[in-house]
DNA sequence: CCTCATGGTTTACGTCTGTAAAACCCAAGA
DNA sequence: TCTTGGGTTTTACAGACGTAAACCATGAGG
């Protein structure tokens, strides 16, 4: 499979909807969006690049189109990270981690949580 | 202080150059990125940009100017962090690390040292 | 003092993005 | 069958980005 299409931050919103649930119409994907305040039509033309981007794709439903991720969720994501592991850190993961636990103002649960993770993690590995 | 210039990809190879040493001369900074095969005029726009988005400023020397960063680096690297967040988690902390662990192979060290500062970090918080 | 190189400033240009309206097409109701 | 409403496709347009050449001003060397 060749490289994922680079998904624009308005477009990952489309996304979201779509990794939510799938198919949906063009009319429930705005619907979805309500919260943005976008017009149907920027929503339509967000989703319009993305099928030409090859990250979605549609079904023929009657009159209308069910659009559908081709680039699943998790894809999507580990792109991100990469690309923002790249730019920042030039690839490298700890030193992200770090910063991240120096920075974000973690709950105690999410710390605990995150200790059980690695833990878990730990564990498998050793 | 006002919000953060959005810094783009080609203009974070910049700062990185100058987060690194600083002050430095346009020449330095295309002799830093020379590995990325810029055109030195390319690398001139980028440092212009940089300096009316006020991301840079600089200090005359004689005829040239030395440019040195605003931005820090720290700041450059939450507000990158943050957007990554925001985009693909909503703002989320937890996942993300969570996706991050399982997603990226670590190595028994990288998870020591993860676990090491978690640990710290409980430490504090309670 | 004058010329020229060198560094900064302006201009260029195609693509991508955010934002949206206009045009078009066809199935379903009149 | 004709009209029309609802979707889809096309067109628009300004600003950011990657990439870079053209232009201009001034300090340094002759």
């Amino acid at each position: 499979m060749g490289k994922l299409p680079k998904i624009s931050d308005a477009e990952w919103e489309v996304m979201k909807v779509l990794w939510e649930r799938a198919p949906q119409s063009a009319n429930e994907i705005v619907e979805a969006l309500a919260a943005r305040q976008w017009s149907p039509a920027t929503v339509r033309t967000l989703i319009t690049r993305l099928v030409q981007k090859g990250a979605l794709s549609f079904e023929k439903a009657g009159r209308e189109y069910l659009y559908l991720p081709v680039v699943t969720r998790e894809e999507g994501i580990r792109q991100e990270r990469r690309s923002f592991l790249r730019r920042v850190y030039d690839g490298a993961v700890e030193p992200m981690l770090a910063g991240l636990l120096d920075e974000e103002d973690l709950s105690a649960e999410e710390l605990e949580a995150l200790h059980r993770l690695l833990d878990e993690k730990r564990k498998g590995q050793r």
